[in-house]
RNA sequence: GGCCUAUUAGCACCC
């Protein structure tokens, strides 16, 4: 039995998740006794790892194999549902949970209102908290933080700082999460001096800006065409013990790329190696799609080839960069190809890279195309956004098929995708 | 005590 545990710790931290449950199998076969603490393990690991199906599926196990259950381990399946994109399973397995006498916490609801910020639907999220509310539990700081964060990615900006103001105006402890956000949505909103101010009133306020709230104004200042003011800020932390990481380095590479300045880019790319911070799928994805807007794809698919080797991820922008390369060549037989390899690798192609491929039959003028591949992304469920109508009316109307691009406007409001 | 929250990369048109 001590065997058995030691094994499962073992298999379960180096992600050798058949193992592990194999020997979960046995101990259940065997009688022994198996406790929520134990199987955790297996459930963090997997959630690290991304394996939320798996995770999902050992929690059933779990329930099936008659282990004492705690609000831990439901926790922590409910993590990992709700990054996945998955809320509603993991409020079902919420429910299904209380029925069984396990109580959710705060810290529970707060991760259901952040899966549905994720998904995009703030309402429900609202929802959450209301329920939350109910139960008796007060909401946080994370909860405000969460919030602000969920109405920022639907870049509602105005009603973000709200939430994000109400934690210091209800006397919650200032955290550097909810300056970092504020800093961000300033910055966004086109108020980049204000967000100056108030990253340099930071400190009298008791909260030391961290990494994020750097790389978040040095965002600011290059998307404003400031390279100095970045340059400085990039500087002063450095000076000021904040050590610029994988996220900071990969902005400034971004920058390079807009600007064109390749060899630039790519000495960035030797000093992060240099300097041992961590390369990753969007560090090479920015280069990547850098040299595909100066046309070089030969370079492009250098990059990829090595990120490949050095064992770096590729997902669906760093295909959709490539993809879009070709398409603007018109080289069209390359991007099907490319398409085909992601989803050898299992990634649906999404409406972004739809929309290069329709892009690229409409400048080759070979409209019946492009339409077949608006029809294909009907089939396969893709979403049409407002830039795949646009793209392909400009397309019909190029070569004059006004009927056809009226249509289509029909179309997209009967889709309720809103003109611009 | 720990676990939940903030920052960076891809598409059309116009400018």
């Amino acid at each position: 039995e001590k065997l058995c545990r030691m094994l499962f710790r073992v298999y379960s931290d180096k992600g050798m998740f058949e193992e592990s449950i194999g020997v979960f199998d046995y101990m259940e076969k065997s009688g022994f006794k198996i406790h929520d603490k134990f199987c955790r393990v297996l459930l963090l690991s997997l959630n690290k790892r991304g394996q939320m199906d798996m995770c999902f599926s050992f929690f059933q196990r779990m329930v099936g194999a008659n282990v004492d259950i705690t609000v831990h381990s439901m926790t922590t399946v409910i993590h990992g549902l709700c990054k996945g994109g998955n809320v509603e399973k993991a409020k079902d397995l919420m429910e299904e949970m209380v029925s069984k006498g396990i109580e959710p916490k705060l810290l529970t609801y707060n991760m259901l209102i952040n899966g549905y910020c994720i998904n995009g639907t703030v309402d429900k999220a609202f929802k959450m908290k209301a329920i939350m509310e109910q139960k008796g539990f007060e909401p946080n700081v994370f909860t405000y933080n969460i919030i602000a964060g969920g109405l920022c990615k639907l870049k509602r900006y105005e009603e973000a700082k709200m939430w994000s103001f109400a934690v210091i105006k209800r006397g919650f402890t200032h955290d550097v999460v909810t300056f970092s956000t504020l800093v961000n949505i300033l910055s966004k909103t086109g108020n980049l001096e204000k967000a100056k101010l108030l990253f340099e009133s930071m400190e009298k306020w008791g909260v030391r800006p961290n990494i994020v709230t750097y790389n978040t104004l040095i965002d600011g200042y290059r998307k404003k065409g400031n390279l100095e003011e970045t340059k400085r800020l990039f500087e002063e932390m450095e000076k000021g013990g904040v050590r610029p990481d994988t996220t900071t380095y990969n902005t400034l590479i971004d920058e390079y790329c807009k600007k064109g300045k390749m060899e630039e880019a790519h000495k960035l790319l030797g000093h992060m190696e240099a300097k041992g911070v961590r390369v990753d799928t969007v560090t090479y994805t920015a280069l990547i799609d850098g040299y595909c807007k100066e046309e070089n794809l030969e370079e492009a698919n250098r990059l990829s080839e090595e990120m490949e080797k050095r064992g770096v991820r590729y997902n669906t922008f760093t295909y959709s960069s490539l993809i879009d390369g070709y398409c603007k060549k018109v080289k069209m037989e390359e991007a099907h190809k490319r398409m085909g390899h992601m989803e050898a690798r299992g990634l649906r192609p999404d409406t972004v890279i739809y929309n290069s491929l329709i892009d690229g039959y409409c400048k080759k003028g070979n409209l019946e195309e492009a339409k077949m591949i608006f029809d294909e992304m009907e089939n396969r469920g893709v979403r049409y956004s407002i830039v795949t109508y646009s793209t392909l009316i400009d397309g019909y109307c190029k070569i004059g098929k006004m009927e056809e691009a009226h249509k289509l406007r029909g179309h997209m409001e009967a889709r309720g995708v809103k003109p611009n």
